[in-house]
DNA sequence: GCGTTCTCTTGATCTGGATCAAGGAGGGCC
DNA sequence: GGCCCTCCTTGATCCAGATCAAGAGAACGC
């Protein structure tokens, strides 16, 4: 792990308005900035432990880790994927609950938690917005538990190819829509873990999506999705994936 | 479902220190007062369905409800149990992500949502316990997505009584430690539909826990716990429980 | 260039829990 | 009391996905 010095302009952070801080405005970005830290990570490396005091709180600036819960003889679950903009720790809670494992190279925009959870108190935004993000992750892990609990094999991997295709698409907005050529920031291992599955019933499944004309392969990492309502249909959602407002 | 119009006084209620108002002082309270209103439902009645406007949020006050997911063919997963001082509905969202349905009578303390989103913004209080109520609900969501992910069939029901049994301690503290009499608030098939099993498995692993000795059976509806120790073994989870804090 | 290693794929077999199929046991109601 | 009706238990069989096993690529170091 790697603390890094340069102080970049949080107005140009590639997360401003996705993060905890999306709300904030000028004033309280400034006090924000006076606080944070960057800290970088290589694939493989651990973030933190379960039971691990929680000095710091962070936010992914770049990179995929995972959060993962796992059982004394080894069995593991990931329960949820941090992506960009997403936020690792609680204010208020001084031990993590989950192991953090960085899968790519991680830079976390970060905190000590005693001044931000002060910062909290004090700037309404603030709290409104990590309320918001704890509700929309909390809507997120109850879909993956009717993945878990009830779907398929073959379900639970097309779920997770329109997951990455969903949050894929969102950083820039560009080519909207139609950005079908997914770049897996995981190898079989973690989508296995993350599905409730095991590698190989993955790697079948995904041979399967490929061999019925839904999805194409390049090499191991990337997947281009041919027939995205065909996707989603093996997915097991009614179509429109919930989510109104 | 029924208006109830008796106004019972919040400082009398019996989930005053654990609900959303748990941290409001007098005066945050009387405002609460002021706007709040009863609803009943019968066993079985649905509260809600996936997609409604969501008028009204509100707090459980006694009984118990789920909140569950189904997809189209069917197959049901429940993603929460709500049980006394549990929250439903969230603020800055029109339509509801789950259907929602009681499974013993449920009353519930409502506000219509408008003027709650309002009163959160000015009491701090209230967003706070807010946001502390959803990350307690997400912990608990990911730890269920641990026992979909990879709990065995006997794991997940000695899981489920334990929960039961955490839960069904706090309330007044009584005989704190050794309330090892449980009342079941559900059949089996919501146990089932909550443990990502099959009615007749759970009814199965209910009987080889009796026959291990583990418990014993009173009816259909009670439970006794003989041995919490074997309980917490047979349930695959580290023996501390978790959450130190 | 060429092992070495890590990851992925594919095949063969096994098994835990689902599914199918009968009862049993209360409990409410007339 | 006796008859439904609902919920639960138990048995027999099946099957999706796990496990065991063996390569096949691709990436990397030297």
């Amino acid at each position: 792990m790697q603390v890094i010095d340069i102080r970049e302009n949080c107005s140009e952070c590639p997360i401003r308005h996705r993060a905890v801080c999306a709300r904030c405005n000028d004033q309280e970005l400034d006090r924000l900035e006076q606080i944070k830290f960057y800290r970088s990570y290589e694939p493989g490396q651990t973030i933190a432990l379960r039971g691990d005091d929680m000095e710091t709180i962070s936010s992914v600036v770049s990179g995929t880790a995972t959060l993962s819960r796992v059982m004394e003889d080894g069995r593991t679950q990931i329960v949820g994927l941090l992506l960009p903009s997403d936020f690792i720790g609680r204010p208020g809670r001084a031990h993590l609950q989950y192991d953090v494992t960085a899968i790519s190279k991680v830079t976390l925009c970060c905190f000590r938690r005693l001044p931000f959870e002060g910062l909290v108190a004090e700037t309404p935004h603030l709290g409104e917005r990590m309320l918001e993000m704890a509700l929309d992750e909390l809507d997120a892990a109850r879909d993956w538990m009717l993945l878990l609990g009830r779907k398929t094999a073959r379900e639970k991997v097309a779920s997770f190819l329109l997951l990455i295709h969903k949050r894929s698409v969102r950083p820039g907005g560009e080519t909207m829509g139609e950005n079908l050529r997914l770049e897996l920031p995981l190898t079989r291992e973690v989508m296995a873990t993350y599905l409730g599955l095991t590698i190989e019933t993955v790697s079948r499944q995904v041979t399967g999506l490929r061999k019925s004309g839904v999805i194409e392969t390049e090499g191991k990492k990337i997947i281009v999705i041919r027939d995205l309502i065909g996707l989603m249909t093996e997915s097991g959602d009614d179509d429109d994936g919930g989510m109104l407002d």
